[in-house]
DNA sequence: GCGCGGCTACTCGGATATAAACTGTCCGAGTAGCACTGG
DNA sequence: CCAGTGCTACTCGGACAGTTTATATCCGAGTAGCCGCGC
């Protein structure tokens, strides 16, 4: 039960998306995953890969061509920690009943047995809706805020480094 | 990001070695594998390997030998979903940041700036503990009460089947 | 000078290998009960 | 009849394959800009 580092990955671009896009993704200009690899160090077709799925979520938009890249869909206050990991991970839940109990000693019972949900099941599901909720209530315009109160000047600093035409 | 159907089977597995032991660890007779699995359609060998670090976190204990088995090592009120979860997938965090931010554009900045821990990972941190904070607040004995209240006689039904020398 | 067409360079997107983790199976060390033997 | 002893059957525990998932890479379809040509 790891996440995927594909989450990491994709919520770090968005952050950086947004630097490079002075915040606003209308007029942003689209950066290529060769250019956002280099930003982290990261595998250039690798990251490609990853960022896909955001594109199919609707978290990034993607042109082709000599210009083209990703860029961001809307803006970071509307994007929260859920959304990229669901995109990512998948829409299913983390913990998947196999409904056990029917296979075995209670095989022969009646069907109505089986209407209420399995116990472990709902409370697995009650867990896992806590973690989800919390996720959601996370948006990616919090969490640069706290990178930016954590780091002043650090904005500046990104933008700086991508100015010059880097790979 | 998938949980291990192993954490399935364990939680079943104690609800089962309760019912079968009466409530009472102390005067329970070992179950063996093969009669656990009996109960549930599953796989005896590998049942008895997902239930082999449940032995190691200290919520079973097993005998080998003729009448030998698996029992209970406390009740079910002191064995939490948290307890099970993290003895089958281990206790390292579903998130684990790469600290990807170091190996980049910010590879040169002072290393005062990587005190401040990876905002990305401090939301992924709060959500996850969430999770786990409503795991540890669900007790198997509280999730076994909720299956009897689903479905009345089911302790007995369990006995009564189990009560005849099965496989 | 200006419009247009072809070309090139660069992009994403998916198809293709490689590594890791999960799932499933098998056999051996060890133990508890049991039968047999001897007193 | 009872104690001791060897044997057998059964258990867990870990070592060994098979299968799905995650990681990493590569190449092709397609597009946007640009250069050159013709008007």
């Amino acid at each position: 039960m790891r996440i995927s580092e594909g989450v990491e990955w994709a919520a770090h671009c968005c952050l950086l998306l947004d630097w490079m896009g002075m915040g606003d993704p209308e007029t942003a200009e689209p950066v290529s995953t060769a250019r956002l690899a280099a930003g982290y160090g990261l595998p250039p077709a690798y990251l490609n890969k990853q960022l896909q799925p955001l594109v199919k979520a609707g978290i990034l938009t993607s042109t082709a061509g000599k210009k083209g890249g990703f860029r961001l869909a809307r803006r970071l206050r509307d994007i929260t920690l859920m959304d990229v990991l669901t995109a990512i991970e998948g829409p299913e839940e983390a913990f998947q009943c196999a409904e056990i109990r029917q296979h075995g000693v209670w095989a022969d019972e009646p069907a109505s047995v089986f209407r209420a949900p399995c116990a472990i099941d709902t409370a697995m599901r009650t867990a896992e809706l806590e973690w989800r909720r919390a996720l959601a209530a996370q948006t990616l315009a919090a969490i640069q805020q706290n990178a930016e109160l954590q780091a002043p000047g650090l904005r500046a600093q990104v933008q700086d480094w991508y100015r010059e035409p880097r790979p």
